[in-house]
DNA sequence: AGCAGTCAACGTGCATGCAAAATTTCGTGG
DNA sequence: CCACGAAATTTTGCATGCACGTTGACTGCT
């Protein structure tokens, strides 16, 4: 039997794949995604892969242009400075939460995680990128709030996108520090701080990315020629 | 030509139809959705209602299981109090945002907008109810922030969901002073105020619906027998 | 050479057909 | 009369076919 499971929902698989390959940066923003290409990597027809690309599409992390080829989208820099800000909003919420339920139990796995991800940071960069962004999901879900974790995740996705499309290679040893604080932080019950130091730390993140512009996003050509052109 | 805009994206068109549908309830949770029927209803084949109901699901409004005819979904009494949650950190911000940057233009619409809900209270129930949630959708979109503008339309019509499932039968006439009140904070440009009136806002409206839950939702019978049987 | 117009190859938009799962209906036995 | 089970019907899951839009190359004209 070809697993039983994967017949269930290969939308979902599909998603899932698409998703880590583009935070991965295996995609990059402006990648083609045609529908019977697709399907035939995966094994399945058009008509999921089309559904796949809708999901995403959905999400933020695709273009869908009428009779066009699907692409990862290319976020402008205000979709990301947005992102960010939202993210930040809705971690804080999952900081404060913690703060005051997360068991010991949780805390452990919190830290092993974060090993595992200092160790993928020296072998595997795509690894060490979708561990970081795990870590965040990780949070989300032991929240046990399955809308908050259903957004602080999609959120968190998008920003790896915006990231793949502003931010540096990936400069990652700081994240893990700056992961180990958050941990201390609920671990030590104090919401406030939480709150605080997840909230500097997102800011941080964005702050790489903002600042330096690794590639530039394809901008509105007319717009820019306008005031050369002025009559 | 019959409307060649239409044809352009019929899926949209059902979807914003659902979604309309559900927050003035005329669909409750529950209430089975068929593929071919919506699609009949819409004059599209069933390719397009599934995707539509696809895209649904993934908002939340809709429950999709394998094989199944498709519901409106009835969210647990825990994903309704998180969706508030979510949208009060999210309106906040809006608040906030707008604080800063609202134009007399705008205040202007606002307050004709409330005026218009004020008098659709007296008059049409589900025009009442889809006008008090066109207004923070309004002012979401008044930021100029898309992603915002995406999150907040979608928790807005989860919670419409969750108050159609747990609110009363709709006590509308206080949520018009509230937001009255609303726009005099964000014309006074005080953010911090803005900010505090919106949560307090939305906060009574969750407030209303879980103090009394008007239907009980459908519940997982097993686990409720389970104590009793317990050997 | 440069440019416009044409056409074929490719890709999406959508309906439909067929198989399988679920639900309902109906008939039978207790 | 009710419980139970099997056939009939409904409904979803998915692939495929056809129509049309888009793209890029090729040709012929200047």
């Amino acid at each position: 039997m070809t697993s039983k499971k994967a017949l269930i929902d290969r939308v979902v698989v599909i998603c899932a794949t698409l998703r880590s390959a583009i935070i991965e940066r295996a995609l990059s923003p402006g990648d083609k995604l045609p529908e019977d290409s697709l399907g035939e990597s995966f094994g399945v027809s058009r008509t999921i892969a089309r559904q796949a690309l809708g999901q995403l599409a959905a999400e933020g992390l695709v273009n869908l242009r009428r009779n066009r080829i699907a692409v990862v989208a290319t976020p402008t820099i205000e979709e990301a400075r947005d992102t960010f800000e939202i993210r930040i909003a809705l971690e804080a919420l999952v900081a404060d939460c913690l703060a005051a339920s997360i068991t010991p139990q949780q805390i452990k796995r919190l830290r092993s995680h974060i090993s595992d991800q200092a160790k993928a940071n020296l072998t595997s960069e795509p690894e060490s990128i979708r561990l970081a962004t795990d870590f965040h999901v990780i949070l989300a879900e032991m929240t046990g709030r399955p809308i908050l974790e259903r957004y602080v995740t999609e959120v968190a996705y998008r920003s790896g996108l915006a990231l793949s499309a502003y931010g540096r290679p990936h400069s990652n040893d700081c994240a893990i520090e700056e992961h180990r604080r958050i941990v201390d932080a609920l671990e030590a019950g104090d919401a406030e701080a939480a709150a605080r130091v997840m909230t500097s730390h997102l800011s941080a993140v964005a702050e790489r990315a903002h600042v330096q512009a690794s590639r530039q996003p394809p901008r509105d050509l007319s717009a820019i020629l306008a005031p050369y052109i002025a009559n």
